[in-house]
DNA sequence: TGACGTCAAGATCCG
DNA sequence: CGGATCTTGACGTCA
């Protein structure tokens, strides 16, 4: 059982990926946006094996215009030795990768163009998976498409459809229920017929049930038939609604209650993949409660770059956080992460805010120069009269411990959540 | 015609 | 001029 996470790494410098818009997609731009991604990307690999996370979503764009016809190059021979190395490091350590087509791409529609350009954006992240030398474990996961006023006709188009795609490509195409118009049993009517696995969405299922009245556990189940040994794991996406998001939006955080409800459901030997906007803080948490139940010791990591975070929201907090570690009374993870839970659900603090951004500016203060000085008592003032956000304060804050190159404060979950 | 989702790039504003 | 804040992009479906 594994728990992963989507694409990007919260809170580790060197992992963002870049972008262009269109008309800047000259070869030259393409080509050094490439290059950096993958070091991005490296950067996220090394964070994952740092931190026991084996499962793990690779965004589409690390190939900017990667299956649009602005993009000519031949990224895959030229970025051959990159791709090779970070396929070992995959490899080596055990890690399973994944990629997710966008909901524009479309495989069922009516218009053949689109058909086509859904074509060509699987065989982009086919590509992809193909040069880091990932077997047919390595899944791209696809929603069914559009209804089009007739959702018969449209799934029978998709099957229709399938044979269209190579060989590699229906090997690593997985099905998923979607929350609008596809149920997790419309998907599996559809995948009996292709031969794909299918992956359960949790929120999708509870947003647009099927009309069979199955628990999830059944579901589960069901979607498990659909995985043969060559697939791997059996793959399912969970995430929770978010409190103030529109329906089907995702929380800010894996809660833990919920997660921990859902958890003994799914079936044995299944990875999860977390859809949810703190990604790696969220596999983190999870893995450290259900998988492994770390530590007092081992949580010291996670207490140092979430620490400053908690302060902000709660002296209170704080302060029971770090007797709980103190007294080692093991175990600790659930009620660890329960507290932090319990800090990001707080209103606001100004004394909270100010009083944590003046432990942070400790680190910097004695070396700052009078421009920084000046600044952040400038921010300080204004925050205390709310003529400016807290936000202001913590973005000059990292710029000064980026210029310092303090590596404490720069992972501190302080500056990203 | 605009919302949907995504999030950095790009554009513009501010002091 | 640097930094903060607002808008755009790129895709397809559906109301």
């Amino acid at each position: 059982m594994s728990i992963g996470y989507a694409c990007q790494v919260i809170g580790v410098p060197g992992t963002e990926t870049s972008r262009c818009i269109l008309k800047n997609a000259s070869e030259d731009n393409l080509r050094s946006l490439i290059y950096h991604n993958l070091n991005a990307l490296d950067a996220m690999l090394h964070y994952n094996i740092d931190n026991n996370i084996h499962f793990f979503r690779l965004s589409s764009d690390i190939i900017p215009f990667g299956s649009h016809p602005a993009n000519q190059l031949i990224w895959w021979e030229e970025f051959e030795e990159m791709f090779m190395a970070l396929g070992e490091k995959i490899k080596n350590n055990n890690i399973r990768v994944s990629m997710h087509p966008g909901q524009y791409t479309v495989l069922n529609s009516p218009d053949p163009s689109t058909i086509a350009n859904a074509i060509l954006d699987l065989e982009y992240h086919d590509r992809f998976l193909n040069a880091l030398g990932m077997d047919q474990t390595s899944k791209m996961v696809l929603h069914i498409g559009g209804v089009y006023g007739d959702k018969k006709e449209a799934s029978r188009r998709f099957v229709e459809n399938f044979p269209l795609l190579s060989d590699s490509i229906r090997s690593r195409l997985i099905l998923e229920n979607d929350d609008k118009s596809y149920t997790v049993e419309d998907v599996l009517n559809i995948a009996y017929q292709t031969g794909s696995p299918v992956v359960f969405d949790n929120l999708h299922n509870a947003i647009k049930p099927s009309e069979t009245n199955c628990t999830e556990q059944e579901w589960m189940l069901e979607c498990k038939k659909t995985w043969k040994e060559v697939d791997g794991k059996q793959k399912i996406h969970y995430s929770q609604q978010g409190k103030n998001s529109p329906v089907g939006g995702h929380s800010e955080t894996v809660f833990l209650k919920p997660f921990e409800d859902f958890y003994p459901l799914v079936p044995p030997e299944t990875d999860i993949m977390l859809e949810v906007k703190d990604k790696n803080l969220s596999a983190n948490k999870c893995i450290n409660t259900v998988c492994i139940n770390a530590k007092a010791v081992e949580l010291e990591k996670e207490w140092a770059r979430y620490k400053y975070y908690v302060l902000s929201r709660s002296a209170r907090i704080y302060t029971e956080v770090r007797q709980l570690l103190k007294d080692k009374k093991e175990p600790v993870a659930r009620e660890f992460y329960t507290m932090v839970e319990k800090a990001m659900l707080l209103p606001e603090d100004m004394g909270a805010e100010v009083n944590a951004a003046e432990h942070v500016w400790g680190y910097i203060s004695k070396e700052s120069t009078n421009a920084e000085k000046n600044r952040y008592q400038k921010l300080i003032t204004g925050y205390k009269e709310k003529n400016s956000s807290i936000s202001s304060i913590k973005r000059h804050l990292f710029t000064c411990a980026v210029k310092r190159n303090l590596e404490y404060l720069m992972n501190s979950y302080y500056f990203y959540i």
